[in-house]
DNA sequence: GCATAAATGCGATTTATTTGCAATTAGTAT
DNA sequence: ATACTAATTGCAAATAAATCGCATTTATGC
């Protein structure tokens, strides 16, 4: 309840309504610790009864990641996946095992992008780093 | 034409008949110094007057990155690249004013690999990193 | 409640990629 | 060289992600 309510003044904030589909694909997003698809997003809208066309929900990840309340993130699929961008920038550990995606917070990229612009002369705006592996859990 | 020669062995060696397409395929992306993907190949096989239809490209790639002989990549866009795979794993800088992608050869990740998994026990195979920002010449 | 701009549904379209199957071809044995 | 055979290809159809135009609906401010 109070969730839902949270969402829509996040989404009136940016001169957006708060159509149910939206709030719907806040509220997973938001409570998912793993980047999400767009047919994932489908399917939970299905599972919890909201009505929802295929192109609208490819419409509202596009906007509210421009908006910058989702990143979009690609790992090697052929699709994005979603996730809520209030999370600070981290990187994840992905399982070649289970699928399983666990976050890693602390970047160890931020310290080299100096050195990077020393050797290269390229400035580094932005950049991309998951793991592939294997989980704790598959393990054994 | 040691060239050409060269990747018949190469293609020999892994049971794989050295085919018009094949052979045309591998010149490209071993004289190109950054991934390539499908549709440029096709490009190039028309400019080249190599006869393949896009899905025996798609078939061609998909077997040599199973095979080794390439690696896929994927940057933050809608379709794969390849690029020929006996180069050292590296990773790219990839300028978005220009588009040119410049290989980055010295890893800063390998040796965090083990502090990583003292910390979340996560084992990594492989990772992907790729950089986004201005290259050199962009920069005036 | 009403007006209206913003969102959505629907259907068509685009682009990357895959697949089944019949026809062709590279490599090999003759 | 020739013929054989399994590997490869072409073609056309299929799939899947994503986009788009347009008519219809709806959330929000009044």
């Amino acid at each position: 309840m109070q969730i839902l309510h949270d969402c829509s003044k996040e989404l009136n904030k940016l001169n957006l309504k708060a159509t149910p589909a939206r709030l719907a694909v806040l509220r997973l997003l938001e409570n998912s610790r793993e980047p999400i698809d767009v047919s994932s997003i489908i399917r939970f809208l299905k599972k919890n009864k909201v009505k929802a066309d295929p192109a609208t929900v490819f419409r509202i990840v596009n906007l509210l990641t421009q908006k910058g309340v989702l990143k979009q993130v690609r790992f090697n699929e052929d699709k994005f996946r979603y996730e809520y961008g209030l999370k600070n920038e981290h990187h994840h550990l992905i399982c070649q095992s289970c699928g399983e995606i666990e976050d890693m917070s602390d970047c160890p990229i931020d310290s080299l992008k100096k050195e990077i612009h020393k050797k290269k002369k390229f400035i580094i705006k932005t950049h991309s780093l998951e793991f592939f592996g294997i989980c704790k859990n598959c393990q054994s």
